[in-house]
DNA sequence: CAGTGAGCGAGCTTCCGCTTGACTT
């Protein structure tokens, strides 16, 4: 079906968000979308000729060829094209990208723009109209110019000095330089201890009935002197309350989502990863559940409160509905669109899989909650005299008055707060006596900055103002597919601490383990990353600043309300980046990392850590040019950091490889390679078990077992060959049977009895059209 | 991811922001 004239052509940037428009607008007019950008630089001499001032060369990439075709058709039949590209710098810059490239004419062209799909906001943009605004499309095109210089030019810097295919950029090598410096602060911090008191007391009031309550010093004492010292001087003290307070609180709910702070509520109240979080509300968003899901606002449609106001005084009543608007408060933000909320509030539950139910549940509580009243309470503190000592006792309650926005919502935060003994205080009066049950002082031990997570360092860029909505998870996945940074667990380790307890008269110790530092999904910076932002904050500091993108902001806008010309904004940065990109290639050295780290004792030489070109490792004595002694060399092993490795640790990397003695006439020796601890015997090789068999310390008899275990699995390895074809086999392998031809592994489908299958039914699977696909999409 | 434990050296790698593709006649 083909359509008609279409008088009035509408170009958006998202399919979906077209589907709805169009519905608004009726069929006088046809909406399409362009898939954001439709033109980027050229990639050959950087796309940008430096002889000319700056003149960008753009292309339509490959794979916008087939949209850039149909838009150049669809406008041909349009009287009127609208380009509502959304209402921020790249949004102009796609509009004017459509306009030069669909050669739009500027007589049947008008530019407009609504930050909320509403029947109101789109129709009164039509009335609005207005042309392309051309000092901000310059500003995004300085944007783009000086990522591209920054990018292109850095990176190849870091191919020569430090290692090929690595990459820098105005955005990511910031990113790796928070994890850096957390991941320093984190081994520089040194644990302190100290101890607090808290004590369990009771009283009887005028009816002559029991109360309790607990009550910490309001000082930390330092060591286990200073609280035996005040422990001693509360034995014979008396305890009367001194004054209470009591004092009104209230707590607010917060702003509804954007994409940072959903990604950080995602990532701690349902685990999800950064792009996970994105890939299920892009689902949800073209499901039509929820709007737009890359947005920087908070704000939402007048349409969007009337709903949810309706909502929250039907199921929680009048009280508890505080219609507001919030006010953006991050740094750059362009407010082209909403919040993110669900589309229509009325709807509680979506259809879909388990996740995409638990983030619709997710955004709907935050969504309806901010439109709720503040929680509200009333803060009790109590101070407690002890007679013979200068330090207080403590006593805090919390009641709640008024539950508001806490009935439906409660936000999650990054910090593992210590509980604290916060509820109901019995009823106190002042000069009350009390009577200790029992003091406790408690070793609480300091706790590192912690380490980010991928939605805490996304919060972070987003404070700096460094990255977009749309970057954050991509941006998150580069800095790891680099190898700059590793997302990973780590176990806790135990540690012993004091309790001092004071009953009656009588102090007696406790020593107790605790567990810490253990580690969830946080980042960790690899060698290569400590490597990488070493050099680049020693040679490119301006670019590594934390507020170098706030800076050049502050010069896009100025480009953008037409005070500052782009080509002269970019020329004053590029000038001396430039001399700075040639001057390091010149004085720099190669860049390895590399750490004398002590003399070893048996030969006497140095024993140095550096990067070298298969991984990191540790070498025996230097290597002198025409020298015949050659340094002995070991690799580190996996979770071994240049930075933190001992002498001790690196010289026990020498241990290997290890002779374990004979089996059935032949050697045996342990050693590791490239993919972990091994056996080999008889030229063949076994895995050590991970985590299990430690290769310094394995004995014979363990070897043995594994040898004869992995014989075993071979032997059941084979389920079925075909004699007429050598090169199908079913085979049995870690992830179930499969099926192997000629270097290749098929799935065998689910319902299939390996054993049974036959060679046709075999090759059925191997050339079906969906394993074809798969194996396209991995190339 | 499907089973390794080597070592020549050509040619390529890379940025940040917008957005979802994918398949015939």
């Amino acid at each position: 079906m083909r359509l008609s004239m279409i008088d009035n052509l509408v170009i958006v940037e998202s399919p979906a968000k077209a589907k709805t428009i169009e519905k608004i607008l009726g069929k006088e007019f046809h909406v399409t979308s362009s898939m954001g950008h439709i033109r980027d630089l050229s990639k050959k001499d950087f796309g940008i000729d430096l002889k000319n001032n700056y003149r960008p060369e753009y292309i339509v990439p490959d794979d916008k060829k087939k949209i850039v075709s149909e838009l150049k058709k669809l406008v041909k039949d349009a009287k009127m094209v609208w380009l509502a590209s959304d209402e921020d710098r790249e949004g102009e810059a796609i509009a004017w990208h459509l306009s030069q490239e669909l050669k739009l004419d500027p007589a049947k062209t008008r530019r407009i723009v609504f930050s909320e799909i509403t029947k109101n906001a789109i129709q009164s943009s039509i009335q609005n109209y207005r042309n392309i605004d051309e000092n901000l499309v310059n500003a995004q095109q300085a944007r783009r110019i000086l990522d591209r210089l920054v990018g292109f030019e850095l990176s190849p810097v870091l191919w020569k000095k430090v290692k090929p295919s690595l990459s820098a950029g105005r955005v990511q090598s910031v990113a790796v330089r928070l994890i850096v410096e957390r991941e320093r602060e984190i081994i520089n911090f040194k644990t302190s201890s100290s101890f607090k008191a808290i004590g369990t007391f009771e009283y009887k009031d005028g009816n002559n009935k029991n109360h309790q309550l607990k009550a910490e010093s309001n000082k930390k004492f330092n060591d286990k002197k200073d609280a035996v010292t005040f422990l001693e001087k509360c034995i014979g003290s008396t305890f009367k309350v001194l004054d209470v307070t009591k004092k009104p609180s209230k707590k607010s709910p917060s702003p509804p989502f954007t994409t940072s702070t959903l990604q950080q509520e995602a990532s701690r109240k349902l685990g999800f990863s950064v792009a996970q979080t994105m890939s299920i509300a892009q689902k949800l968003y073209e499901a039509g559940f929820i709007s737009y899901m890359r947005t920087d606002s908070v704000n939402l449609s007048q349409f969007a409160l009337d709903s949810i106001e309706k909502v929250i005084k039907k199921e929680f009543g009048n009280e508890y509905a505080h219609i507001q608007n919030y006010i953006t408060k991050t740094k750059g933000a362009q407010e082209a669109h909403e919040a993110i909320r669900p589309s229509y509030v009325e709807k509680r539950e979506i259809e879909g899989n388990n996740s995409e139910k638990r983030l619709y549940d997710l955004i709907w509580k935050r969504t309806v909650a901010s439109q709720m009243s503040d929680a509200q309470f009333e803060k009790t503190i109590a101070n407690i005299e002890v007679s013979k000592a200068s330090e207080k006792f403590v006593a805090q309650g919390e009641v709640f008055k008024f539950d508001g926005f806490l009935k439906l919502y409660i936000e999650s935060s990054d910090e593992e707060n210590e509980e604290e003994t916060k509820g109901l205080l019995p009823p106190l009066i002042v000069n009350q006596i009390l009577s200790p049950i029992e003091i406790l002082a408690i070793q609480r031990f300091s706790i590192n900055p912690p380490r980010y997570t991928e939605a805490s360092l996304v919060k972070k860029l987003e404070e700096l103002g460094i990255g977009r909505p749309s970057t954050y998870a991509p941006t998150i996945s580069t800095i790891q597919n680099r190898g700059y940074v590793i997302k990973e667990d780590r176990e806790g380790k135990q540690r012993q601490f004091i309790t001092l307890k004071l009953k009656g008269s009588e102090i007696t110790e406790l020593s107790q383990l605790e567990h810490y530092g253990k580690e969830k999904a946080k980042l960790f910076p690899d060698n290569i990353g400590m490597i990488v932002n070493d050099f680049l904050v020693e040679y490119f500091k301006e670019i590594l600043d934390f507020n170098f993108t706030a800076r050049v902001e502050k010069e896009f806008d100025d480009i953008a309300s037409g005070k500052m010309q782009w080509t002269k904004m970019i020329d004053s940065f590029y000038k001396p980046f430039h001399k700075n990109v040639e001057n390091t290639l010149e004085v720099s050295d190669y860049s390895k990392g590399e750490k004398e780290l002590g003399i070893d004792p048996v030969s006497g030489k140095p024993v140095i850590v550096r990067m070298g070109r298969y991984g990191p490792i540790v070498q025996i004595g230097e290597n002198v040019a025409h020298s015949e002694e050659k340094p002995k060399y070991a690799s580190l092993l996996k979770g071994q950091q240049l930075e933190t490795i001992t002498l001790e640790e690196a010289l026990e990397l020498f241990n290997l490889p290890r002779k374990l003695g004979d089996f059935e006439g032949k050697e045996m020796i342990v050693s590791i390679g490239r993919f972990g601890p091994y056996v080999r015997h008889d030229a063949k090789f076994y895995s050590l078990k991970k985590d299990v068999d430690d290769p310094y310390k394995i004995s014979p008899e363990r070897a043995i077992e594994i040898i004869v275990d992995k014989r075993e699995t071979d032997k059941n390895r084979i389920i079925k060959t075909f004699k007429e074809d050598p090169d199908i086999k079913i085979l049995n392998g870690r992830w179930g049977p499969y099926i192997s031809f000629k270097k290749l592994n098929f799935k065998i489908p689910k319902g299939s009895e390996p054993s049974s299958l036959t060679r046709e039914d075999c090759l059925k699977i191997i050339e079906s059209p969906q394993v074809k696909k798969k194996q396209r999409n991995n190339k």
